[in-house]
DNA sequence: GGAGTATCTGCATAGGCTTGCAACCAGTCC
DNA sequence: GGACTGGTTGCAAGCCTATGCAGATACTCC
């Protein structure tokens, strides 16, 4: 630790040449006395290295500023520690959580998350294509991708999570049972009295919001309730409120509930309800929804949901993708999770 | 897709060796007849290569699959093309759109934002601890980084830009003009006629919150208000809710109108207003708020606030971050972007 | 004190790509 | 026909780290 004059961290490394010339483990062996693979070794955990002479050079790294580089390690050993999700804007932006909840649950292990944000289903392709070439550890989906998409992932030998997707057969996926919150969420308007239901879908070709209808439906039939209007959404605030003027416009207006495929469109039905419609929620028209996203639990909200739990999904993504890194090939498991049910105030009781 | 022998389309390359072998430019180069040199260059726009030639490669690359890897390219070229985001949760949950634009700008000129979430202050300097192990290109700092963080990053002469922050001195930054919006909201309310504002502040150390609140207070004085409650809020939704409630528990409520830090808190605000002491918005009370977020818009809330222009502002990110990739370091420079007022019908007139 | 063992260590090579340099080729011009 | 030109190409070295292997070192045990 000799000459580096005043104060300044880590100057006399450079030798006065190349201004940005980064940091090697060479310059920390040179100024640790030991070989570049004893630098190398140093920052492995496990690594055959003598404790003293490692933290020796642990500490000439650190008054360096050295920290070895990620991607020429990536590069040697064949591992990024990055795993690419692919998501959807839409459900960042109605339920951003999930960013949230995958991306720390992967930093407990190391693990960096790249992200794909896409906004149309077209995006996949182009996205795909750079997620080939990052060497990405794995992949989660949590969006919808082409079969063409799929083969050419599999061919990468990637390992693929899908995200609140069924995935093909023969893939990994972690999901909320979005049937069984249907059930959950019905069963509740139900309880509160409504048999006369309107329902608001999401798009025709959304898995998550077609398993959320469809328990709906079987838990109206079981209760003998009747569906009286249907509509077709996206999972948009707009949409839900348009559902209801339309209905309105078509002179439909003996329901007495309104389930929407998420909270979004609930939300702008409640609001055409009262706003536009002068209705009463829920004395008049129950209202219901899926998320419990942070808006349904505003007072002026206070839309009857279905939870999904984030935290253990996340948590479930990270192990399965942890184990199939690993190991490589897996057999497919498909793991579910129950949603939770939040009785709000849009719900009678 | 078992045994994957028959036609599969690449499959001759590996030559029944290892199976986990990734395809490299020496592969494209065996199977097209040239030097791996030549399959770099095919792959580098501008590298001098017979245009007859880079096409030959090209389709021999497209038909074996392969991909420039692009960790190698990183190590070997120092440059990884990908630029780190340094974003506070709460943004995201309360203004995802941040994260979609500045990912989509960049994307446009190929650079991918690798995304670092934090939930609290302290968690930075772990996060800065990894960024400097990738060996990002840039760093955007969209949440305020210590002192010492700074420090590190700027003696690794990593480009960084602040995002909506000050910037000590001499960084290079882009923002929203917070004054000039608060200036622009209060001038808005105090046009519909209210001269007794109750103010809902952020978090003391929020440089956006204070410069809003700042440009309020300037504009209040200058339109003969006076500024009769105040409250320390968070930018969520519930401290608005608390603001009103604690100013109606200490008698205070000869304001007429609520002008908060942002939307969030400008939306709990009005929740209590209306649900808990009965007023009426904005005959009794004007409310307003910052940021124009999606809640906003709907019929329920209709808020007052000031729209930042985030696609404008993610676009000279871009432009600035590139320059600086390309030249180094450069002079300071701060960009300064104007709000858009939205009138929202929280706000009479 | 010597054989045997366990632990460290450095060398050399691997990993996949880029790029300066010099050799090469087909033209072009006089 | 020879010198010169300009565009292509391959070689080899470089980017930075990881790791198998063999030598070195220290230590135990008899």
């Amino acid at each position: 630790m000799s000459g580096r004059g005043r104060r300044a961290p880590n100057r006399d490394v450079d030798g006065g040449q190349g201004a940005n010339r980064r940091l090697t483990s060479a310059d920390v062996a040179r100024v640790a006395g030991v070989s570049a693979s004893a630098v190398s070794r140093a920052f492995t955990p496990g690594a055959s290295v003598a404790p003293a002479k490692r933290e020796h050079i642990l500490r000439a790294a650190r008054e360096l500023g050295y920290r070895p580089n990620v991607m020429a390690r990536a590069v040697a050993t064949r591992r990024s520690n990055v795993v690419g999700l692919i998501l959807f804007n839409e459900t960042n932006r109605h339920h951003p959580g999930v960013l949230l909840a995958l991306s720390q649950a992967f930093s407990k292990i190391g693990v960096r998350v790249m992200l794909f944000l896409i906004e149309e289903v077209g995006e996949t392709s182009a996205v795909i294509d750079h997620i080939l070439s990052y060497q990405l550890d794995g992949v989660i989906a949590a969006a919808p991708i082409s079969q063409e998409d799929l083969n050419h992932l599999t061919a990468s030998q990637v390992p693929l999570l899908f995200y609140n997707r069924p995935g093909e057969d023969g893939f990994a996926s972690v999901s909320c049972d979005h049937f069984a919150s249907g059930v959950l969420i019905a069963r509740h308007v139900l309880s509160a009295g409504p048999r006369r239901i309107a329902l608001i879908r999401s798009h025709a070709d959304s898995f998550v919001g077609n398993e959320r209808l469809r328990g709906v439906e079987e838990e109206l039939v079981q209760g003998g309730a009747k569906v009286v209007a249907d509509y077709r959404g996206d999972f948009g605030y707009d949409l839900g409120f348009a559902a209801v003027l339309d209905w309105a416009a078509r002179g439909v207006d003996d329901y007495d509930a309104v389930i929407a495929a998420n909270d979004m469109m609930a939300i702008g039905a409640k609001d055409a309800l009262v706003y536009r419609l002068g209705k009463r929620v829920p004395e008049d028209v129950a209202v219901a929804g899926f998320d419990w996203i942070e808006a349904s639990r505003w007072l002026s909200n206070g839309i009857a949901s279905v939870d999904q739990p984030i935290e253990h999904m996340a948590t479930a993504a990270v192990d399965m993708m942890a184990l199939r890194i690993e190991n490589g090939r897996m057999p497919a498991e498909r793991r579910l999770y129950p949603g939770r049910l939040q009785k709000g105030s849009t719900v009678a009781g």
